[in-house]
DNA sequence: GGTGCATCCTTACC
DNA sequence: ACAGGTAAGGATGCACC
């Protein structure tokens, strides 16, 4: 039988020893299909250069004899193959070694300890990326499989009769689809989910309810207050029950993916424990086996066929650069997202709860599923986009750091250059790395504390990348010592050698940005989620490339290339600096690729003509381009000093739109008050061009302060706790706070915000700290604090710019009241 | 007990 | 531990007088 496959969930199982590889995805009818294939593991031993034709041979003998013995199984060395591969860049002459189970590669390795053996590779990888890299099976792109139907069959132990597909498959043959299907939508089964418990502590308290949202389904299981009126509300005896009832909900809807919010670290570990508590299966894979929790910072729940996603880390790690939210919690992402939030509801303990209390409730609980339903859909196209170009499977895209993306993107570009995969560092390894110095980054122009009328922006389209590829910077090029037409580049004291000989790693990256760059001109004629998606995955796999070189986790981490990089950076945006300065246009600040300029007498058109006439002495795939043209823009001075801050500036294009860098309104820490304060003076004084009025703002809003007019939910400061509270050397106003909450047994966790007030006290106190209260405390502000350490501060250095002294005018104001009685 | 610098800490920019 | 360095700025810690 053949099929068109599209494969969703990878997993693999040994049988008699052996390595397979279970896939589920669905065919063209949307059936639910699973392939068992087999897979021939295998790993690398290469040899020392010189090595003889001979030696190779008398070595594949002696190889050929390992053998691993377990309690479990035995793995045998099955073939070996001498090949011509590559590494880093060099050719070598490697032993393909192939064996009966992947397990067992570990010490496998431990046994090549043959002097002719240089190195031993590719025992490190996963098993399914490697099945994908030697199969070219890649998730969510459509397949041809061909092969034997299991029906009730013995093989695999009868795997087929314990698996809930329409059609199991002995894979035989699979190939890529060259057919019109390639480029057939594919629109997977979603089902959100969401739990509520009395308490917050993993299994601790009972599950209330759960709730289920599909294209079609919106349910509320609940043991609690039954019968009740909502009709998607159903009723069951126990806990248990409800727990039987979820899971098969979850098999009637027959989902593709289970998706949840903080689902990895709440939701599904609470459905375990509780599970467990009851004595119930829950049996949510196909297969019917449960829920399975593979260890790291946040466990990771991983359901058998079904790929279960906790949106909440995809969002994190792909998305979160493009979100204003403060927090990333589902109601600030939604809201942000999809214009709607989440039901208000005041959490209390389920005994005191009324009946009306119960309805609100249950909606509160379905809203959550309604949200991560939609916001799932929303992103869709960015998972299946990583997923396709990454070629992991969904379940790791949804939870792999964008190190990992970029690593797996390159360990699944390798056959290209036919390289050996490099290790992964082992833990010494990293103490190691971790403890090098650091190197010198980007360039950051002083800028001088003014408002600025008329100017452009220019900047360079994937810089750090574009250097990386130009200059040809990676682990594979970086020569140990110097040779002739080698790039040198100096590193302070330092020199480092590049090869002039195009790398793989610089190769890639070079196809990632040519890739990224087609992709959005696609989007620019097509604009819709799926183009725009794809484009944006290249994009941000190509800024994260530069970062991996110089992160100590990576298989291709180069330090040197790294500071190169930004050594080479450093010249160049000087060098384009100092040539815009000569042509009586005037650089007013620069950060790492952009370039602010005063366009003087200079016409937009001509600032176009200098664009251009800079790019056509760019070197390589070295770009700059337009980022805009602005009315105006305005630099402060630091706190401390008379220089322009860095980092730290304002600005207005021509459509009267704001960009606001660095300054407190755009700073979570500081209070709304100060915040929205200052984002108003900006506004003013950049609409407007002069300060006056956005001077009686500031007015009004000292006097309100003073008169006690300010609600208290503007004076609320929020700070992150980033450790627990017995690790703080310094104790600091949020750390007071979390000890407050935690002695009133409210729930303290590493990366809350924690919210308080600076309120006045009987007697004088000379610290912050000693000032904090909770947002619930009873209690009046401290005016004196709110003046001095909020508002003055936040405005104080741009009317600086207008030799407005602004604590003057706030004394003066006082002053002027005082005459006045 | 105040001053001033160092250090800790968080959050931003790119 | 889960991309990098650069930078601002608040609050406390601590030596010093």
């Amino acid at each position: 039988m053949e099929i068109s496959f599209i494969p969703l969930d990878y997993d693999s199982f040994d049988w008699q020893g052996r390595n397979y590889v279970k896939i589920v995805g669905r065919d063209e009818k949307g059936k639910r299909v699973c392939i068992i294939d087999c897979f021939q593991p295998y790993l690398w031993a290469m040899l020392k250069e010189g090595t003889s034709e001979k030696k190779a041979e008398d070595l594949r003998k002696k190889i050929e004899k390992i053998k691993i013995e377990t309690s479990l199984r035995t793995t045998n060395v099955e073939k070996t193959e001498l090949c011509e591969k590559n590494f880093l860049g060099k050719p070598v002459k490697a032993i393909k070694i192939f064996i009966t189970n992947y397990k067992d590669a570990h010490p496998v390795a431990d046994n090549l300890d043959f002097p002719e053996i240089e190195a031993r590779r590719e025992y490190d990888l996963n098993i399914i990326t490697k099945y994908i890299a030697e199969k070219r099976m890649v998730p969510l792109k459509w397949c041809r499989v061909s092969g034997e139907v299991l029906n009730n069959s013995s093989e695999f132990g009868g795997i087929d009769s314990a698996i809930d597909a329409d059609l199991c498959i002995k894979a035989e043959k699979i190939e890529e689809c060259k057919d019109e299907i390639i480029d057939k939508r594919f629109e997977p089964k979603i089902l959100a989910f969401d739990i509520e418990a009395d308490e917050l502590e993993i299994g601790k308290g009972e599950i209330l309810m759960i709730s289920l949202v599909g294209k079609n389904l919106k349910k509320v299981l609940t043991w609690k207050k039954c019968p009740h009126r909502l009709n998607y509300v159903e009723c069951f005896k126990d806990e248990a029950d409800m727990l039987e009832a979820f899971v098969n909900y979850v098999k009637k809807e027959n989902p593709d993916m289970l998706i949840g919010y903080f689902s990895d670290g709440f939701d599904l570990p609470y459905l375990k424990a509780r599970a467990e508590k009851n004595k119930v299966r829950l049996s949510l894979g196909i297969d019917n086996s449960q829920p399975s929790f593979a260890r790291g910072r946040i466990p990771s729940g991983k359901i058998f066929g079904i790929v279960h996603v906790d949106l909440f880390r995809f969002i994190e790690t792909a998305y979160s650069q493009y979100l204003q939210s403060e927090t990333l919690g589902l109601n600030e992402v939604a809201s942000e997202l999809l214009g709607e939030g989440k039901r208000e509801f005041e959490h209390k303990s389920s005994k005191q709860m009324k009946q009306e209390e119960w309805q609100e409730y249950f909606e509160y609980n379905l809203q959550d599923s309604v949200l991560t339903y939609k916001l799932a859909e929303k992103f869709w196209p960015d998972m299946l986009e990583f997923s396709k170009i990454v070629q992991e499977p969904l379940f790791e895209i949804a939870r792999d750091s964008m190190s990992q993306m970029v690593e797996n993107y390159i360990i699944h570009n390798l056959h290209k250059f036919s390289e050996i995969a490099e290790k992964r560092p082992l833990h010494d390894e990293i103490e190691k790395r971790r403890e090098r110095e650091k190197y010198e980054g980007a360039f950051v122009f002083q800028p001088q504390a003014a408002l600025y009328e008329n100017l452009a922006v220019f900047d360079f389209t994937s810089y750090w990348p574009s250097i990386i590829v130009t200059y040809n910077l990676s682990l594979s090029s970086f020569l140990k010592n110097r040779e002739k037409d080698a790039l040198e580049v100096s590193l302070g004291s330092k020199k480092a050698y590049f090869s002039k000989k195009p790398a793989f790693f610089p190769l890639m990256l070079k196809e990632v940005i040519e890739l990224r760059k087609k992709y959005k001109q696609e989007y620019k004629k097509d604009k819709n989620p799926l183009t725009f998606a794809r484009s944006n995955a290249y994009k941000l796999l190509a800024n994260a490339s530069y970062g991996y070189q110089g992160f100590f986790g990576a298989r291709y981490y180069c330090p040197e290339a790294s500071a190169a990089t930004t050594a080479i950076s450093r010249d160049f945006i000087k060098k384009i600096i100092g040539t815009i300065n000569q042509d009586s246009y005037e650089v007013i600040y620069s950060d790492t690729d952009s370039i602010a300029l005063k366009l003087n007498r200079h016409a937009k058109q001509e600032a176009l003509s200098l664009l251009e006439k800079l790019n056509s002495g760019l070197p390589g795939i070295m770009e700059l381009e337009l980022e805009d043209f602005y009315k105006r823009g305005i630099w402060v001075t630091k706190r401390t000093g008379e220089f322009g801050a860095k980092k730290k500036y304002a600005l207005i294009n021509h459509e009267s739109k704001l960009k606001i860098r660095g300054f407190e309104t755009v700073r979570r820490d500081w209070c709304t008050l100060a915040r929205d304060l200052q984002n108003k003076v900006l506004h003013k004084i950049l609409q407007e061009g002069n300060e006056k009025s956005a001077l009686e703002l500031v007015k009004k809003t000292i006097k309100d302060l003073k008169e006690r007019n300010i609600d208290k939910k503007d004076i609320m400061i929020r700070t992150q706790l980033k450790k627990s509270i017995a690790e703080y050397r310094a104790i600091t106003p949020h750390v007071i706070a979390a000890q407050k909450m935690k002695e009133k047994g409210l729930p303290v966790d590493i990366g809350m915000l924690i919210e308080y007030f600076i309120a006045e006290t009987r007697e004088k106190k000379a610290l912050v700290r000693e000032k904090v209260k909770l947002p619930d405390e009873k209690g009046e502000y401290n005016i004196k604090y709110y003046l001095e350490h909020q508002i003055i501060p936040a405005v104080e250095n741009i009317f600086n710019v207008f030799n407005i002294n602004i604590k003057e005018v706030a004394d003066g104001k006082q002053q002027k009241k005082l005459g006045e009685f």
